[in-house]
Formats: C-alpha cells, structure tokens, sequence
DNA sequence: CATGAATGAGCGTTCATTCAT
DNA sequence: AATGAATGAACGCTCATTCAT
C-alpha cells in the first residue's frame, strides 16, 4: 500500500496513521478531485502534513498508493466475478462491478488516475488484473457470448468511458451512469439476440458551470 | 465567437491578436485542460497578458467564448447532417462528427466545459443545437433506424463518453476513440440487423501517469 | 495650468480636451483620491488615455497641473480677503475660506497634494500665495488681532489640520469640519478676548472600515 | 493583539516571527501608509510571504490587528492619566500623550485606520477607550478647566488633526508636531486664563513631492 | 516519530505607460 | 493630433514541500 516495501514493520500507532491518511486521501480525491490539497488529507486524516509526507515521498506518491488499491479491488472483484457459473454472467458482473466501482466514490477519477505515477507495484497489480480480466473475456467468447471482435483491452475502455459520465452526474443523478453502463455491456455482451431496448431514464447532462471543478 | 457582439469592429491588429489568442486558447485548453494559466495562453499567442484580459474579462470569460465556440460548430455539424437522405445516416453521421470534433483537438474537455460559465449566448446556442439534435433523433426514430428507448438527451452522453476515451488517448493514438465510437454508434443506431463486429485495434489505455495533468 | 508652457498657443479642440482632462481629474482625485487611474481619467474627459499622456508626461505631471490650479484657488481668495475693511476679518475670511476650498471636492487631498512632483510652476504660485498671506498675518498682527507667535508659516498647517478631518467626514457629515474650522481660527484670531465656546455639533470619527480607502 | 486569542500558546519560534511581522508592519504601515505590500511587510520581517499569511487571514486581518493595538495603548494611556491629581492635568496629559503616540510612529495613519475593518475587538477596546476619555472629559468640565461645549467625540477629532500634521513631517521635523498639539491643547482645555502665545517653531509645511506616497 | 510553522514560486489580475494605427 | 491596443512588472494570495521543534 505503501510506495515502498518497508523493511520493518510500522509501529502500531504509525499503521494507524497511514491507514487513516490513507482512506482520508481515498475519500477527498474521490469527492473532488485533483485540487485537493495535502493540509485537506492530513486534516481529514487528524495528523499532521508532516505525516502525510513522512509516509508519502510528494503528491504523486500518494496518488500512486491510491491507484494501487484500486487495483486490488478490481483484481478482487474479477476473482469473485471468475466463480460466476456462465461467462457472460461472469463477464458482465466484472464490467458492471467495476462501472459500479468507478461510479461510486470508491474509485478514482480519470484525472487523479492520470496524475498517478505509474509505479512498479501498480504495474504488477495492473498485470495481475489483466490476466484475470483475459481470461473472463476468453471464457465469454468461447461460449458465443461476446460481440466478435472484443478484445481484453477493450475492458478497461469501455468501464473508462462510463466513468467519465458518472464523473460529471454524480451529485446531481447518482444512478444514472447505469443507463450507459447497461447500454454498453449490453452492445458488448448482450443477454440475448437482437438489440435491447434502452433501460432506465435518458440523462442531461450538466450545463457548463454546474459541478464546476474551481478555477483559482 | 466573441463574449460580446463588438459595437464596431476590431482594428485590424487587434482582430489578429483575439484570433491568436482564441486560437491558442482552443489547443492548450483541450490539450492540457484547466490548469493551462492565461500567461500561458498569452505566450503561446505571442501577446502579453495584459491583451488576453482585455479581450476577456476573466479565465471564466475566455472559457465561456470557447464553449459557445464549440456550440457554433456542432450546430454547423447538425446542419450539414440534416441534409442528407436517410435519417440513418443524418443521425450516424452528426454523432460521428461530434466525436470527430471532440476528438480533434477542436473541441474541449469535459472538465474545461464545466468550468466555463453558462452564459446567455452558450445557453441559446446549446438550445439551438438541441432543437436540431432532436429531429435528427426523431427521424431516426421514424425510420425504425433507432434503437428503442434512445432518446435526444442521449446524444451529448454518446459523443461525451467518446471524448473521455480521446482525451486520454489523443497524443499516443489520435484516431484510436473510433473504434469506440463506432461502436456505440452501432449500438444505437446500427447499419443493419445482428451486431456488427467491433472494427478498429483494441485500444491499450495509456497508464497512470500518461498524460498527466500537471500537479503543481 | 499645463507643466510646461506651450510654445505655441494649442488648436482649439486640443485646448478643450485640456480642460476636459484638467477638470475630470480634479473631480476624480478629488473625489476617490489617488487609486484614480489614468482610464478613469481619460474616460470621463470623453478621450483616449493616449491624450491624456499627451498633455501630461506621466500620472505626476498631471497632479502637478492640478496643484498648481489649487494654488491659482488660494491667490485668487487672497486677494479678494485683502480687501476686507479689517487685518482680523481679513485673515479669518482667508482662513476659512481655504478650509471651504479644501474641505468641498474643490481641491486636493493631503494624499494627492504629497504625490504631486513640485513644479517650478508650483513654487512660483506658492510663493505668490505666500507674500499674500504673508501680509495678511501682518496686518493682523498690526491690529493685536492674532495669538502672539502666530508665524505665516503657520497658515497653511492649521487649514491642512482641517482638512485632514474634512477628508475622513467628507461623504457622512459634510459640513462638520466647521466645528474645528472655527475652534482652530478663533484659538489663533479670536474676535473678541477670552475663549469662545464652541459652536456646531461635535464630531463622532466614523470608525475603521467606514469610508474604507480600497486596498487591493 | 493577535486577530484571536490562541487556543495554545505559540511554539516559541512562531511567536517570534509574530512579534517580529506585527512590528515590522507596524513600522511600514506608519511609514508608508497603505501603499506597503505584504511582501514588504515580509521581508522587513526576515520572514516569508507564507508566514505572514500563516498569522493573518489577508492584509486587512494585519490591519486589524494593528487596530487594536491601537486602541490597547491609547487604553493604557488613559488608564495612567486618570491617576494624575487634576482633571486638567490628566486630560492634557492624555491628549498630549495620544498625540504622542500617533506622531512617533507608533501609531497608525487615518487611511490606514479607515481601511482597517472594524472587528468585535476593535469596537470593543474603541467602547473601553470612549468611557475612559468620557471620565476624563467630566472630570476637566467640573473643574471649569475645559472650553464650553467641548464634546468627549471631540478628543479623537483634535488627536487626529494633530496626526495628520505629524505624518506629513514625521522624516523631516519628527517633533515640530507639538506646536499644532500645544495649541490645540491650549485652546480647548488651557492652563490659565487668557490666550497663551504659541510655542515652538512656526512649521513650513513639506512642499508637494515631499514625503510622497509611491504612485505605481 | 509527529507536528505544524516556514518557505517561495506561481497563480489570477490590475494599471502606468508606450506606440502602431 | 487622437485613439485605444499592447505591454509586463507588481499586487494579493495559495499551496506543495521542507525542517525546526
């Protein structure tokens, strides 16, 4: 979770904190994005920003550790999705679950993911993602259940782009990412033949200037 | 195109120096988003600061002439689209031009879009836009050409998730979002019975840190 | 009332947007001090600031134009007061009258007064004033009318005691400098022996942040 | 002193750089009137921008501050003058003394007063003050020792005139004030009966471009 | 270890002044 | 001669980062 492997143990109160700084970055990065400022996370934390630095080299590096847990989620998700009986139920748990992640704030916004340096950690979590993920799709195609042409790659890309529409509406319409979340799993993955009908309410987007990201 | 219709028009000079500021202003803001300073833009148009606020009053005041830029065109789009034969292709092919617009560099990020202010002229232009919009989803609708349920509020979410898609990717593989892009056009509107295949390279989402939004 | 004198007498309409220059600056600075920019200036004179910087080397040279008109003001009531029957009536006649020139908008603050370069110009005017009340101090003296060890240097500090409260009360009680006005004349040239009391309403300071100078 | 009464005491370095920013802004703000930038502030400090701003919210907080100062001494003033054996004595004594402190920097100029906002503190400590000088201004009635009609609103109006005189000479005649307090003094509240003569210096007032605030 | 005080580059913005038109 | 567009140093203020306590 840390940026590097610690060569002891932390001291319990010492755990204690990163745990808090932690969840306390989670949380307001996820809520309002990048502008975020470190005296935010170690007051919501209850420590000092000496603390938050003496665990995390600058910003970036604190950015890294969220990104790596998110990461872990997602491998989680993929190994409870994985003892799903069908590969189109196993499939579209992932890529609904992982739109689900990514919508409510327990995920990360594309920018905050961006400004994460790629470290070697997230890059293995990242790697063990993608095998789990390649295997679901396998598993899908091989029963006829994937639209031809899909490739692992496309998983991420598709839950990314839902992610972006859930970004801009989730104070004002919590939900209604799903509407294009199903829109889209079910063109990718359909439960049946023919095209479904669309499902839930159509969405209209925020006008510029509500849910505006500050300008300073 | 301006923030306020001029009372007499620009001396030459100085219509010159809004153009390059305008100009400058599109790229850096699409290519980098908000954090783009107006010092930045100013030396990027080869002026001083000072000329960019006394074209604009304000960073919102420049961002809200973009936005309603980026109105104009798709209007221009919508336009151009109405006048071609089948509903089908009118529709399919607004859709793909505002990906293409999005997508190009011509066009503003999401994040940009809700920082501006929702100005009387933005809000007349975005109405315009979806007066037109909506006949085009009427007559697709019509000719049995729609997928059910699609609704004309659908269409900014469409082209939105697509541009999410661009934005990350537009430096390390500008035409890559088309193979999204098509696949939700064929998703809501596709050119015959069955699913098509997906068309395109499955698209490799750069890693954290690609692309990353400065920090600070 | 310009810093240098022209060479040649000035077309007409340049002489008229002189006064116009001369005279909104006068209101102006007068009126809101020297946060008063060169803009404001030209723009209530109905020209560019272009013509402004013509008629006037820079911001001081224009304060200088205006200081030199204030010292015109002072000769002018100097003379007429030298024509009052008596030395006393004569000396408070000049006293209050360039407290009533300082305290309505019709001349300087101490803060515009201090900001002004000191012209060649402006020490001939003051010295032209200074003879005139020179000799009006004398003659009072002459008549046993003034406080022993009045000097005529002391003429210019009373009224610009007066005026530094005229400055703070301007706009909330505008006549109320008199109280102080009349204390100070009849402490230096009483009309009759003994302490008079002291007439008009006293004078409640406004308190910090009323008529807040802007502080940027 | 500070904008609010510390819920723990200073580490001992922060509250040497306080006292350190309140004395240099102190000295500035004296000196130079509202024109000094906090940036200026710092720097006579030894400190950085940040540290100032660490203290005091914006520059009106630091003004505000200074404010109470203010009001604080002038209390203290009072407070020993009341123990003096007559009225007459104290009252003088308070006016000469307030003049005092006003003159010799340490005090503040009315611009800088009037830009300060008026905080609870202010208003509370200015409210001590008033009593305080009501005491004394009944006190010097009652013994006929005061000009008939003077006011305790008065007191503040007469310190004032006096500071006006002494900030425009401070630099060049840093005492040449007290032959405008004297009179003042002389004339509202005297030591015998009769006119005395005046005292000290006849004072040439600075010319213009003297003791001149920087204009931009 | 933890704290939070200190730093200063950099942001958005203003305005005295210059100069092309 | 007059205009107003252009310039850029400097302002008030923020915040990532460092380091004394």
């Amino acid at each position: 979770m840390s940026t590097t492997a610690p060569a002891r143990p932390l001291r319990a109160d010492a755990a204690r904190n990163l745990a808090l700084v932690v969840e306390a970055a989670r949380r307001l990065f996820a809520e309002r994005g990048l502008e975020v400022t470190l005296h935010d996370v170690a007051e919501a934390a209850g420590v000092g920003v000496g603390t938050v630095y003496r665990r995390f080299e600058d910003k970036e590096a604190l950015l890294a550790a969220l990104v790596e847990a998110k990461f872990d989620s997602l491998v989680e998700l993929a190994e409870t999705c994985a003892a799903l009986p069908t590969g189109r139920e196993a499939l579209r748990g992932y890529l609904l679950g992982a739109m689900e992640l990514r919508a409510s704030d327990k995920s990360l916004s594309t920018d905050v993911m961006r400004a994460a340096p790629y470290t070697e950690t997230a890059a293995r979590r990242r790697a063990d993602l993608s095998v789990l993920t390649a295997a679901l799709v396998g598993r899908a195609h091989a029963e006829g259940a994937l639209r031809e042409g899909f490739a692992p790659e496309d998983v991420p890309a598709v839950t990314s782009m839902v992610g972006s529409i859930a970004d801009r509406t989730r104070t004002v319409a919590p939900g209604a990412w799903r509407r294009y979340g199903v829109l889209l799993v079910d063109s990718v993955c359909p439960l049946g033949p023919g095209l479904a009908p669309m499902t839930g309410d159509p969405l209209e987007l925020p006008v510029p200037g509500c849910e505006a990201p500050v300008l300073r």
